[in-house]
DNA sequence: TTCATGGCAATTGTCGACAATTAAGGAATG
DNA sequence: CATTCCTTAATTGTCGACAATTGCCATGAA
């Protein structure tokens, strides 16, 4: 249902570190630890029942992961998306998911493109339910993401995208408490980039991906430079 | 001197994790540490005169940098990369460093250009003086890629082709034995690039920077090919 | 010979305690 | 009153020991 991560399987769940680093994560993502908040070893340790060992572990996989940044001998706390950086997160995405549209276009099965066409058309459906709701368009965005870069067929893209980045980009919902930006538009480029990797346009899935993601990126920079300059004017007031 | 991670100011070398990640980095990359290898915590912990712990922080990031792989309560191994994974890994360094070529002709400092000149410079006379040496042209040449990605002022792309991909480059140089490949096309290639970037032509330096990488990609796919012809026959005789 | 089963050694996962470092607060001094 | 230094509490880094899981090898039966 609210997959995101689809066919996982419970990948790990097998030792102590492993789930408390899920849990962690999931925390993070969902805003339940305050972005910029610190995170304490005894603390954890105990809100979590296990003992330091595994937490450290976990903790490391998280700072690998960007959810978390750890100066030595000082401590760790939750990353806290600047909008520089959230910028610089989209470039990012526009690289890699642009290929990812062109790889996919070259490489998807039939069945994986009907399972494209099946979310698109859950999404006009909860589109039509109430229009504009935010919180499972977004989580339906990032699936749709999701399922292309799946079907690029490119495992080191995948992990690229999957286990790193679309974290953080979940981690920004929340942090900016981003709702449906401009949810309209962005159906119709989604629609237009199927159309293109059903035809196997390689070239054409790339280009609209690129545009769709440097769409969305130029919307939350406007956004933003209209948020501050609201808040100078309060400022002034 | 041999740097290919510039002025790094020695970054973390703090505590004994840290430390030991670096030098198991280190042994991997330079091959000292056999490509598939079974990597065992008791062993390695007295090697390096260090317990358990720290080290294995150390093979949790170096997990984190696709360096080694684990399964739990089995082991770990160091990585060995399979053409199909080689391959991949160049699709995703086209389209991160065509990015980060765009971003470095609208962002690189007249220094950082000047700097980028300077290492151009010095691989022509090395080049001069033995034509197609193989170990310092290469590591020049990531020493290029490297200088372009640091133009690109994205910290997060630095982060990501710097500290992770480019270990995995040379890495597949050492397991592949690499020697020069097309030195004297790649030449040609880096200057015209960095004339784009010198000419603020972002548009251009992208898609020279692509193409850079795809012949890079191609070139080391037909190689394979060759060897792979080669052995066939030898099969067969 | 082949396959299943059981025990055994080795490795990994986890824990609690100790050492080292840091940041904060208070006392002393200019 | 501000500043510096020292003391102290808390947190992080490190270690060695114990528990749990795995893979191997020998033993035995079909």
């Amino acid at each position: 249902m609210n997959s995101v991560a689809p066919e996982q399987t419970a990948p790990e769940v097998r030792t102590l570190a492993e789930r408390v680093f899920h849990q962690l994560q999931d925390a993070i993502v969902r805003g339940e630890l305050a972005p910029g908040s610190k995170i304490t070893e005894p603390g954890l340790s105990k809100t979590y029942g296990i003992s330091r060992g595994p937490l450290r572990e976990a903790m490391r996989r998280l700072e690998a992961h960007r959810l978390i940044e750890r100066v030595p001998h000082v401590g760790a706390r939750v990353v806290k998306l600047s909008m520089k950086e959230l910028l610089e997160l989209f470039d990012v995405r526009e690289a890699l998911e642009s290929m990812a549209a062109r790889l996919a276009a070259q490489n998807m099965t039939r069945e994986e493109i009907a399972g494209l066409r099946e979310v698109l058309a859950l999404h006009e459906r909860q589109a039509d339910l109430k229009s504009g709701e935010a919180y499972y368009q977004r989580e339906g965005d990032l699936d749709f993401h999701y399922r292309i870069v799946q079907g690029s067929h490119n495992r080191m893209l995948m992990t690229m995208l999957c286990d790193d980045l679309y974290y953080l980009v979940r981690l920004y919902r929340t942090q900016f408490s981003a709702s449906g930006t401009r949810p309209q538009r962005a159906f119709v480029e989604h629609h237009r980039i199927v159309d293109a990797i059903e035809a196997g346009d390689a070239e054409l899935a790339e280009l609209l991906m690129r545009r769709h993601v440097s769409a969305s990126r130029a919307n939350v920079a406007d956004r933003y430079a209209a948020i501050l300059k609201q808040q100078q004017a309060e400022e002034t007031v």
